[in-house]
DNA sequence: TCTACATTTCGATATGTGGCGAAATGGCGT
DNA sequence: ACGCCATTTCGCCACATATCGAAATGTAGA
């Protein structure tokens, strides 16, 4: 019942929500997160620990850089069900299309320099 | 989007949770539910009100007496999912057993003598 | 080892939410 | 029409949580 609280918790904000959307086919750096949502740094951070903590995502450290996926197929099965609904529930919404399109902007972007200019403002 | 929203924020509270799961085989009056979780009247109806809302439940007057049952067939697909989704993961609980076996010796006593007796309390 | 810098942790604040009791609502029997 | 009583609404309080900025952490390169 524990993970299952952890994961409908993690689920009922709408920032974490499109960040997971955001994973469907790649993996994202925290900047590019950062970006997407247009929060602060540390406020994502707090996101993606409650989303790795629901086991919905999963983490890597590259350098510098830390990268957070999609759980895999070795997540626990109320996990799986749980990204698998809500994939059908919001790809069509306006919402998720928008942040996919904006996604693809950011995505155009190095990086590197994507971080630069976040340490800026 | 905001409909999936309503759905998580609904099965983010654990007693919320545990009434959806009381609901798979019958429908339960309100009197009934609050025996069940062990909270004040106002408080239950506030969580069925919520889950009414998500359209996770509906309910039914019959005279002085109202009932909660599932959402069924005529559901969107997305509240069917997260009720599908709900029980697969939590049928064996062990919270969830103890609240079905409880819930049998509630059914027992007559609702309106459940009712006389939460108003002397 | 020192510096740069992406990310996280910490501390503070504002808003949201679960809980209760008291009062309001609404249906039924008299 | 009146009273009874199951449920809901309201007002309040305690606690959780989303957010930010500042400080801490840790990694890579010089």
């Amino acid at each position: 019942m524990f993970s299952f609280m952890a994961i409908t918790r993690a689920l009922s904000d709408q920032n974490r929500v499109r960040t997971l959307m955001a994973l469907r086919d790649l993996e994202l750096c925290v900047c590019q997160i950062i970006e997407l949502l247009e929060l602060a740094p540390s406020t994502v951070s707090k996101h993606m620990s409650i989303l790795a903590n629901a086991r919905l995502v999963e983490g890597r450290q590259d350098g510098r850089w830390r990268y957070y996926r999609l759980a895999g197929d070795g997540a626990p099965d109320e996990v799986r069900e749980a990204i698998a609904w809500t994939f059908r529930s919001l790809s069509k919404t306006p919402q998720i299309r928008q942040d996919i399109k904006r996604l693809n902007d950011i995505l155009k972007v190095n990086p590197e320099v994507l971080c630069r200019a976040q340490n800026r403002a």
